[in-house]
Order: C-alpha cells, then sequence, then structure tokens
DNA sequence: CCACAACTTTGAAACGTTTTTCTACGTCGG
DNA sequence: CCGACGTAGAAAAACGTTTCAAAGTTGTGG
C-alpha cells in the first residue's frame, strides 16, 4: 500500500506550488501551456489522484449528483437511469443510484445519505406526495428535480409523462376492441402513476361501469401473477384487463395462462411503459410507451442546467405524452 | 437556502465541545447518557447533517463501496445489485453504483471517480482480463472484491458461477433431446463469461462436432434478433441454439418467430441467467439459472469484513454452481 | 528607460470533521 | 484524610484540497 501522494508532492515534483496544481486541475486556462505540461507529467508520473472529500470540502461542492428511483428492478427505471448516465458522464458528473425499493424509509435513509455527501443535485422518482423531504434538501442548497413526477409547484423542475391521458388511452383502446367490463391491475395506490393511470381509465369509462380495480403491495410479475388468481378465484373476469405497468402485465398474462384463459380471445390485456420484454413474451402484449431515455437525459439537463447556472435557470415543469402500442394482447 | 449547521454550531447549542459531539456520532458509548441526550436533542433541533467528506477526509476512509457491473439494463445484474445493497445498508454503508456498459473506457473512468471518492471497497465486475486497472486500486488501500468472475490469485476474494460447467449443462441438455448440430450466439468473446460458456459447450460436444458460433457486439434482445437474422440469411440452421444469456435468447426467438421459424420444433432454443422474464416469454424458455441475489450478499459480505477486519481476514474465491431450468423452448 | 498593464504564480488561510493529548473532577482504598 | 486511579469532556492539531490577495514576471507605449 503506497504512501498516498499528495497535491503537495505533485507541485513539489513539478517544481511549482500546490496552489498551480489546483489551478491545474481546475482551470486549466488559467495556466501558461508549459507549467501545465510539467504539471501533468507530475500527476502521471506519480499516478496522482485528487482526494475528491478535501476536494469537495474546500469547494463546498461536488461534481456529484443522486438519483433516486423506486425500483431498479423495474427496465423502465433502467432506460431511464441509462439516459441520466449518459448526460451526467458528458457534463463531467458522477451519478449515486439509490434504490428506495417504495419503501419511504429506504427512501428517506438515501437522501440522508446523498445529503451527507454534498452531492450537488437529486434526481428523485418520489414515492410519495409529501414535499418536506425535498423542502428540506433544497433549503441546503441541494437542487431537486422530479422524475416521472410532475411539480405542483413553479420553483421546481420536473419531468413527467401524462399518466391519465396514458390511462385514458389504454382504455379507449380496450373498449374499441369491444371490451365493456374493464379490469385494473394496480400497486399500492399511494403511488401517483397508479392513481393518475387509474383516473385516466374511469375517465375513458365515462362512469358507465365501474373499473373493478386489483389493488396489489407490488407491482413485480409474481405480484401480477397473484392477481390473477385471485380475479379468477373471485369469479366472473372482465372482457379486458388494464394494468398499472409491464411487470404487472407479464404477471397477469402468466396466471391466466396458467389457469387456460386465452389471452386476446377470452381477456384482453394491455400493460404499460413497453418495456423490451413484453414485445417477447408469450402472447406479445400491447402496451403504452412512454419516451424512458429522453426522460432521463431531459432531468438531467434540467438538473445540472439549475446546478451550474443558479441564476439565468428558469424552472420547468415539463410533461411528454404516451403513446399506445398495439400488439396481439388486444387484437 | 439556510446557513449550513456544523458540528461546532451543535456543540454550544448542547453546551459541549465539539470533540464531544463528534463522540457521540462516532462512538456513543464513550459519552454520558445525559450529555449524549442533550447532544442529541441539539442535532434534531437544527437540523444537524454531517459534513460526509469532511469526515471522510479527517478519518481517512468512508462508509461508501462502489460496485461497477458491465450492463444495469440487464437483469441478472439489477438482482446481483440488490443483494449488494442489502447487505451493505444493513451494515451501514452506501453504495455508488456505475454502469461500465461494457466499455472499457467508461469502466476505467467509473474506477477513477470511485478511487477519487476513496471508497472502502470496490464490487466489480471486471470488463476484462486485464488485472493492473484493479491492483492500481489495491494499492491504494481500496480493497477489491470480483462478482461473476473468478480470481485466479490467492491474495483477493471473488465470487462467480462455473460457466464452464453452465455451459455443458446447456449443450448437454440440447443433445439428450436430439440436436446434432448446435448453434452458440454470444456477446464478444473478450468477455469471460461468453468464452467460459463457449468452453463448456465445446466440451459436451466433445469435438464430435464443431460449436457454430455467431458472435455479436453487444447481449441485448436487439442483438439477439439480428444474429438470428444473420443466421437465417446464411441458410441451415441448427437443430438448437445455445445463447451466452437470456436477453440475446429472447432476442434470438423473436428473430426465429419472425421468420416463421418454430420453436422448439425446427429449432430448440436456451438461455442463460435464467432471468424473470424468460418464462413468460412467447415461447417459455429454458435457461441456465444462477444465484444471482446470492452472488451480490456474499461478495459484499466478504468485502467488507476485508475493510472492516483487514487482520482476521482470509482471502476466499468462491465458486457457484448454475442449475438447468427446463422449459418449453427445448421440450 | 520608466511606468503601467496584463498575465502567472505563490503562499497561506480556510473548509468541517476526527483524533489525540491533556485537564479536571470524583471515587475508592489504605 | 491523602494519594492514586479512572473517566468525561475540552482544546487543538491535523486531513488535502481550493481560493484569494499579493507578489512576481513579461511586454508595451510614451
Amino acid at each position: 500500500m503506497q504512501s498516498p501522494v499528495g497535491i503537495r508532492d505533485v507541485a513539489q515534483r513539478a517544481g511549482v506550488s500546490p496552489g498551480t496544481v489546483s489551478n491545474v486541475l481546475n482551470r486549466p486556462e488559467k495556466v501558461s501551456a508549459e507549467t501545465r505540461a510539467k504539471v501533468e507529467a507530475a500527476v502521471r508520473e506519480l499516478g496522482f489522484v485528487r482526494h475528491g472529500s478535501a476536494s469537495t470540502l474546500r469547494a463546498g461542492h461536488s461534481k456529484t449528483i443522486g438519483l433516486s428511483v423506486i425500483d431498479i428492478g423495474n427496465p423502465f427505471f433502467t432506460d431511464v437511469t441509462a439516459g441520466v448516465e449518459e448526460v451526467a458522464s458528458e457534463l463531467g458528473y458522477a451519478v449515486i443510484l439509490c434504490n428506495s425499493a417504495g419503501s419511504r424509509t429506504k427512501e428517506e435513509r438515501n437522501l440522508l445519505v446523498l445529503a451527507e455527501q454534498r452531492v450537488r443535485g437529486v434526481l428523485i422518482t418520489p414515492s410519495d406526495e409529501d414535499p418536506t423531504r425535498l423542502d428540506r434538501l433544497r433549503e441546503r442548497g441541494i437542487s431537486v428535480v422530479l422524475v416521472d413526477h410532475p411539480a405542483h409547484r413553479p420553483d421546481q423542475c420536473s419531468v413527467a409523462v401524462n399518466d391519465i391521458v396514458g390511462g385514458t388511452t389504454a382504455v379507449n383502446h380496450l373498449r374499441a376492441g369491444g371490451a365493456t367490463s374493464i379490469g385494473y391491475v394496480t400497486g399500492p395506490l399511494t403511488i401517483r402513476q397508479c392513481i393518475d393511470r387509474r383516473t385516466g381509465a374511469e375517465r375513458a369509462l365515462g362512469g358507465a361501469v365501474p373499473l373493478r380495480v386489483t389493488e396489489m403491495p407490488a407491482m413485480t410479475p409474481r405480484a401480477g401473477q397473484e392477481a390473477a388468481a385471485k380475479m379468477i378465484a373471485e369469479g366472473e373476469l372482465p372482457d379486458a384487463i388494464f394494468c398499472a405497468n409491464d411487470l404487472l402485465a407479464l404477471g397477469v398474462l402468466r396466471g391466466l395462462m396458467h389457469a387456460g384463459i386465452r389471452v386476446p380471445e377470452d381477456v384482453a390485456l394491455i400493460g404499460y411503459d413497453d418495456i423490451d420484454f413484453v414485445a417477447a413474451s408469450a402472447v406479445s402484449l400491447s402496451s403504452i410507451r412512454q419516451p424512458t431515455h429522453q426522460l432521463g437525459r431531459v432531468a438531467t439537463e434540467l438538473l445540472l442546467d439549475e446546478c451550474d447556472h443558479p441564476g439565468t435557470h428558469a424552472h420547468q415543469q415539463i410533461m411528454f405524452q404516451p403513446e399506445l402500442v398495439v400488439r396481439e394482447s388486444t387484437r
């Protein structure tokens, strides 16, 4: 274990002062080409690696942002993450990825870690509506951008996709296919996405028939399968089922097939998110597509703009529109 | 933006010295119950959050580990990540998740970021065999545990699954089903997993017939679909196809079905990893299951043991065995 | 040849913790 | 009642960078 080499070792080797080395590292344009070359050589020869903590401590801010998602196991969020990472690394930022796994406690602990790390900003898909945690972050000078969640206030940025429209689109499509009674399999109805998609679905029904809601504690294939079993056990299946996300839909599909129920002949099925895997599923699934990658990219651009140009930054609430993708499961 | 509250503000409020506050934070047992209560109250009232950088700087180490994976979009790695996170947060460590996306350059940059952050240790699924990057980390006092990659040296920990056995198992299964000519669709043959699985496959063939290898630059459904198209265009399909992972297999399945080729009647198909989605695919896919979650958990336990008990820690190279899961695609 | 500007580089202070040493106080045994 | 011992808390010195004012250097015009 070699003795740690610091900026002063580099300075000594290059025959300059520590301040100059710091300048080479942070504002190379302030330093003459000749000196810069000497310093860079010394850095290379000594294998110097900047001590991020010391740097953050003194400078008062880091080149790091936090990303807190609800479920890292959901391909929807992995796609968003990929978009975030792209933009962040283009602008020289590192990303600390946290998974709240739908638990408010875990989310809170993750945000604490991010606050301790003095990240420059946080991208978050909040697990509930309560804004106080985020306000506390903002009070500390940490910018926050909401991802996949519209901000209700003008003083913060957000990037979202219209879930009400998505729900309406899905159910309209099911009704156009001839369905009259429609089921909605959803995750916890404390999650905004689940609520909005339901609202959209009900709007499409216009009160003519009630939406038959099956609420599950998780949004996973397993939960979907259980939902299907439950619906079957309760008797009288709806003509069509709308699932709050594709993972649930895959599970429901599996559950239905397992019970010998045909999709779409007996029951039509549509999911949400259009993750890669649904196109290859047993019966390829219709879904509502969202611009996931774009969501991540734009959110990060907003966040970093807010961090790097706090003066000129204008808060924006961006709302994308979802898109219907029709496949076998609703034909 | 409130003025930042530091440990001395807390100290003043509680009527003690900064050192005592630090003790309350880090070794509460050293402080009398009475004083501790006063300090904790002050912390709460002032909303104090420890400055992680200052702490790391002075203490010389952080409560953070890094996790560098090859492809965050692959459910295999998300499962591993979940296992890692579980153990890490149980022991009070935060995880910085990096995605090298199969690019050596990105991996290097990520490791640099981790080194700058002075993480305590790194879990890594290396993108190639070159050990020098990792040796450099270790020289800096950053422990490294290899994940899904066996260590060839006794001085480092690793957790892996026997991919040669996996390859052999897969191909034996295909041959038992009557296949004589066998194709292998793989990602870059610079990746150890791809190489080992091929080796295992060839071993199962025993040189009787050559393994027909189709190498793709990525291991994604898209690449799989392209591989299928390519094989079809080249004529004469094999009886059975073994894919180096499930994402490729899903793509191959889609590609075959698109061309009207039936699975398993015309071509049998088996993947690798047994990710959640393959059970629900058009034709449910046979696969080779690995103890993913366990992989993450054990790797993290080893790493943190190495970090927290450097004296007594014994390096271990752990090798799990994979397991065949038979579904429709090979019946 | 001097004054002045423009540009580089230096040196030291500061960032907020942790850690080590040291002091003060109370307790206990002789 | 005295001295030794043990404990809780205080005080101050780091940790490795960045920053900022000041000093140094070079070039230009009068």
